[in-house]
DNA sequence: CTGTTAGCGCATTCAA
DNA sequence: TTGAATGCGCTAACAG
């Protein structure tokens, strides 16, 4: 029973003909009504219904030039940050008749750039990127490709094309700067090795103003490299009073192995995480984060692009969504 | 400088007169060298360089009836236990050439339908479901189109097509079976609403043998979720003994209620997950939950589809992966 | 409103 | 080992 039936899939041409129609007669009647009468839509439809034509999407953007493709490139899935993005950018180029293709590109920039060339083998209708492009030669083979492009989760004067992001260096500043406002002063950063983690840790070091006892962890964080960051920076410094994280997964990581060694959060230490995930709410104490409105990244990104395909003017191509620090029961002393 | 240089992309005819050979000749120089002399295929490798050719996946898509697309229908990208499987699917197919495109069936078949005939009229390569194809309509427009169809997470003797799953029925039973055997009888349940949450319950509540105070809590479930759903189950029945939850988030949050209500776990109220977080294993004390090997799933399904794609017989179309139940500090008593 | 013509860019025939 | 012709399934551009 499950040999696959090999029927030859209908065409539009069969479908023409069972309503007794002009092939383009068909097509437009299923791709453009307003050119076709009611009662030749309604023929075509029902002969639509009796072949069981599914339209060929392949051969439809060949001609036309628009795949309704969109490639979203992520650094890894696990990444749980860049989830509802990826989720709200799906929702929202759906509404609007797009598939999203997936790419994981790694934290290595040459196999970015080979994403990069096999994402535009596609011909899509846009390419979505997390982060900013890393090669000057993944720079220009986009702009070459004359593909729209969306960087995000960053920021820069000088992005490929567009851009929803915000500043990585003010994030880790805001984030110093709040510690400061405590009075903490022994204060410790747990991080991911990657590179916009380390932007942020740049921001938080360079407000702070002096070096501060790092932990680097490899991707993806967790929580248990979170217990494992807080142990490596008792270490370093006994005396520690608040650690700056580059996720909520670390950042409760450090508030568990804070908890079992006996340390009050936060009045022995403060925990600050980033990226406002689902649960750091609900912890007790709750963490204190920086909240990214990470769907609305997506959705910006979606009306970018699907803005670009229909010819119209991005109202703003480059746009600064910001961030705030959520104050809560880890920090609030 | 944002301006989209419309440069016309270069063709392989254009790789073919820069190389001084004819088209197909340039063709098989890329997808096929064993057919061209080592000297040809260098000149047209510098062929390509020079016109910064890229190749068009669409047209070499609609003639040779291979997309090299697979399409992945998940119900909801924030789900995060699929995940992994999403993952590993990527980048097992990554490997064999193949891109993902991605699908959100939500909860509701209708949709599904919808998502799967949209998917078809990419002509992927293959297509891997999230569970079981619910509606008869969607199971026949897959058999129709002839395209390999892998379905997940569940499990059933007549599949679509492939399958690579486990019974739901079973994990239920599975934990209500070791609750039984710790002389648990007070248990409750705290579930997702979606239909492969419903099974495992089901099965729980068949193996307990009559009925059990159920908490029902809409997707995606989350730790503040797992909160709520204990408050429920404490209300319905105040001398709760053990508590099977239908995601590491839910018994997440309800280990931190438990702990907020000032019950001691496991020895007042046991708790057991599923899904098996990365984060479970680090909680204090740690999450007993049901291990399935969701990258495994994602390896399997991109093995059965490219083994078919190549025309080669897949070894087992039904492979039921099993799990097992972890026992941590949640349930050790 | 409908139809005819002419390709989109490539790979699968064939033949040399 | 190379090439010429042909068409995958569809739609843009122009006619009627």
């Amino acid at each position: 029973m499950n040999a696959l039936i090999p029927i030859k899939p209908a065409t539009l041409h069969d479908v023409a003909r069972e309503a007794g129609v002009s092939l383009i007669t068909a097509s437009r009647a299923l791709s453009n009504p307003g050119l076709v009468s009611d009662k030749t839509i309604e023929r075509v439809k029902q002969a639509v219904e009796v072949t069981g034509y599914i339209p060929n999407l392949l051969a439809g953007g060949l001609k036309s030039k628009r795949s309704l493709l969109v490639a979203a490139l992520v650094p890894a899935l696990s990444v749980s940050q860049f989830l509802p993005t990826v989720q709200a950018l799906n929702e929202s180029l759906a509404e609007a008749g797009y598939q999203l293709i997936l790419g994981q590109t790694g934290y290595d920039s040459a196999r970015e750039e080979a994403m990069l060339n096999t994402m535009i083998s596609r011909r899509p209708d846009g390419i979505v990127i997390t982060g900013l492009v890393q090669s000057p030669a993944g720079r220009e083979r986009l702009q070459r490709a004359g593909i729209p492009v969306v960087e995000t989760w960053d920021f820069s004067d000088r992005p490929v094309d567009m851009l929803v992001g915000f500043s990585l260096l003010k994030v880790g500043g805001a984030v110093a700067g709040y510690f400061l406002g405590k009075g903490w002063h022994k204060v410790g950063v747990a991080t991911g090795g990657d590179h916009r983690a380390l932007m942020r840790r740049d921001g938080f070091v360079a407000t702070i103003g002096r070096d501060v006892p790092t932990a680097i962890v490899p991707a993806p964080s967790s929580l248990e490299l979170g217990r494992r960051a807080l142990s490596e920076l008792l270490q370093k410094e006994p005396a520690l009073r608040a650690v700056c994280c580059s996720s909520d997964q670390l950042a409760h990581g450090v508030l568990i192995e804070a908890q079992a060694r006996g340390l009050r959060v936060p009045e022995d230490l403060a925990i600050c995480g980033f990226g406002n995930a689902d649960f750091s709410a609900h912890t007790v104490p709750s963490i204190s984060t920086v909240h990214v409105d990470g769907p609305e990244i997506g959705r910006l990104a979606a009306r970018m692009i699907v803005d670009r395909c229909r010819g119209e003017a991005v109202a703003k191509p480059v746009v600064d969504i910001g961030f705030r620090i959520v104050e809560r029961g880890s920090t609030a002393a």
